[in-house]
Parts: structure tokens; sequence; C-alpha cells
DNA sequence: CTCACTATAGAACACCATGTTCGGAAACGC
DNA sequence: GCGTTTCCGAACATGGTGTTCTATAGTGAG
């Protein structure tokens, strides 16, 4: 790792403009959003701009990059239980306190790709979570790629619906909400 | 309604159209078409197409919205089940016969706009059934609104995973790993 | 503090997609 | 056939994208 920081111009220079694209995001929507927009918001020169990111999209893609390896750092310290969905209280525990955050690059408001990127870091947790402790262990007669899918999809939508309502329950209630969901909620109807 | 069918012509300019743009769909992605492309594949004059549609979008919920129609008419005729899962099967088995027309308005390929009409109109449907079947039955502790977006998106996300996927299994059986998972399919997990 | 280095501003540029307009040609239905 | 409607094609204004260049200003090391 290169511990050194970088020139002080160059952290203010990004930290503005990811700044100015989640403000613009939450405004009207990230397909919405110029390149433009973000320049005035940021008081950024256009060459600047491109100086640092590729395009709009990899200047997204670095927040969530930003948002993922907090998580991780959260998540190996340990302390969460164990288990195939284990991991849904500290992502909720999480979004709750990068709320403004989430929304922008998680949300409804955000591209797709990082709902593809989100998906397959998810997958991969949960595929690996069911090698380990799942072995050999059949779940019914539902197909194993099929189930991994559901839980991942199911959480994300959850996380969305949450994040977009202005969460509503704290992340604990969320999480045994997710839980009771995947375990049978809709059970007593026909 | 209107019984008379318009101009030859019309019919001719509106289909090559939409054909066109479902092709473009499956082969590089709905944000990736231009109106460009779409004039030349469809061998269509660029003020045609404006004569016709306000944009590209209105042109990918034209085409929804032809789904739509079609899927109610088979819904009208009855011979589904009752119960709040009732809509699973006819649709999968709708996407089924269409799935080339599926692939691109629903699936991944498409836009958000698109997810967010089918979204809407599902919750209204499973929102309409809970008011009538269920009247009073409190359902654990999951709060209404939460399940029935829960039912909603759990329903599309399969959807387009079996789109996405080839279709690897007939409507019957998704249908029925779909209630099988939304009446508890991981509850024998820690 | 000085100085070499590096990032930034700002403007100009080519490129491409969008959506509008209009007159002449062609196809339509009756 | 004939009046009507639609289509074509080209031109046009607009606005966003990404590149390049030079002068300027900020920075950190010594």
């Amino acid at each position: 790792m290169d511990g050194s920081k970088p020139d002080r111009r160059v952290r203010r220079t990004r930290r503005a403009l990811q700044d100015a694209l989640i403000a613009l995001i939450l405004e009207k929507g990230y397909e919405a959003v110029t390149v433009q927009d973000i320049l005035d918001r940021a008081d950024v020169g256009r060459s600047t701009f491109y100086a640092h990111f590729l395009d709009k999209e990899a200047l997204l893609t670095s927040q969530f990059e930003n948002l993922q390896a907090d998580f991780e750092q959260h998540w190996a310290q340990g302390g969460h239980g164990v288990g195939l969905l284990a991991f849904s209280l500290p992502m909720f525990l999480h979004a709750q306190r990068y709320q403004r955050v989430y929304r922008a690059v998680v949300g409804k408001h955000s591209g797709q790709l990082i709902h593809q990127h989100l998906e397959s870091y998810l997958m991969a947790h949960v595929q690996r979570q069911f090698e380990q402790e799942n072995v050999g262990k059949p779940v019914g007669d539902i197909p194993r790629d099929l189930l991994a899918h559901h839980i991942v999809s199911s959480f994300m939508s959850l996380l969305i619906w949450w994040l977009e309502h202005g969460l509503p329950h704290p992340a604990e209630r969320m999480a045994d909400l997710y839980q009771r969901l995947m375990r049978g909620g809709v059970g007593d109807l026909p």
C-alpha cells in the first residue's frame, strides 16, 4: 500500500467532485446529471475532472468503492453473527450511518451499474457461505443458484425500499424483518 | 375504442421501429441504443420517428403497453387460481410465450422506467388482493406495505433471472419455485 | 524561504446525438 | 383517378462529451 497522502489539491478536488455528484444525484437522479453540472457545483475546471476520472460513471464507481472498503473494515472487526444472512445487520447499520451516500449510490436514483456491482459483491459472499457451512445440505428442491439469487436480490430491494422511505425503522428491526421474510413471511397465505 | 385500423404506412412504420428497438436492446442494451441506430435499422426517416413517438423512451413504453394489454386479455379469461400469488403462473406463461420481447423490455438490458411501471402495476394488483381477501388478518408482525413490496420485487427479480438465464425451467416450475420461496424456502438455515 | 514540480483553470476544439422544420415525393383509401 | 395523409431527406440549432494546450497558482521537500 502507498501510505503517503496525495497532494492536498488532489484531495480537495476529488472530494469536491464526489460531494457534488452525491448532491446532484439526490436532486435530479443519476441519469440526468451532466458532467457540466458536476463541474459547476464543485467549481472545478473541465480538464481537471478528466484528469481524475474517466467519465461520470467512474466517479460514481469510486464512491461505491469508498463505501465498500469502509464496510469491509467494519466487517473484519467481527462481532456479527454467523450464517447465510449474517451480513444483513452490519450492512443495514452501515447504510444507516452513511445514509446520504447510500441513498445516492445504492438507491433508486443511481445507475444500474452500481446495482450490478453490489449484486455480484453480495452474491460472492453468499456463494462462499454456501460452500463453507452448507455442504451437501439441499434446501427443499430449490436450486442453489436460484436461492442465492433470491437471498441477495431480496436484501437489495429491501435496503433500497428502506432508504427511499427515509429509514422508517432502525437497522436492527430491518435485519429482523429481512430474516423473517426469508424464512417464510408469507407462510399462511393460500 | 377506435376499431378502424390506422393507415397501412403507419402500421408498417410503427412495427419497424418497435422491432428495431427490440433487436437493438438485445444487442447492446437500452442505454447504448441511439435514435440514429433505430432509424438505420428500421430504415425510417428521422422526422418520421418523431412524428410517432416523443423520444426513445416513449417507443419503449409503447412496447410495454402492448405486453400489458395482451396480458390483461389472458388474465381476464380466468382459469388462474386465487390468492395473493396467483398472478405468477399466468405471467410466467406470458413471458414464456413472448420471451424475446420480455427479455428486451423487462430484462436486464432495459431501462429503469419500465421496471418502475411493472412494479407499480404488480403492486396495485397485490394491494387490491390484500384488501379483498385478507381483511384484518395480520401476517406475523411484518408491515403490510413492506410485505407487498417484497412479494412484488421478489417476483420481478425471479422473472428477470429466468429470462436472463434463457428460461432453464418451464413456467409452471418457476411459479412453483416462487411460491416456495415466498412461503419460507430459507427456513432451515441458522 | 526557495525552487522544482505538479495540479488546476480556462478556453478552444472536434465530435456526436438530439429534436425541429419544411418542401417535395410517394403511398394510401375511397 | 384524386384528395389526403404520411414519409423522406436534408438542413439546422442546441447541448453534452472528451481532448488539448498554455499560463498560473499551489505544494512539499530540502
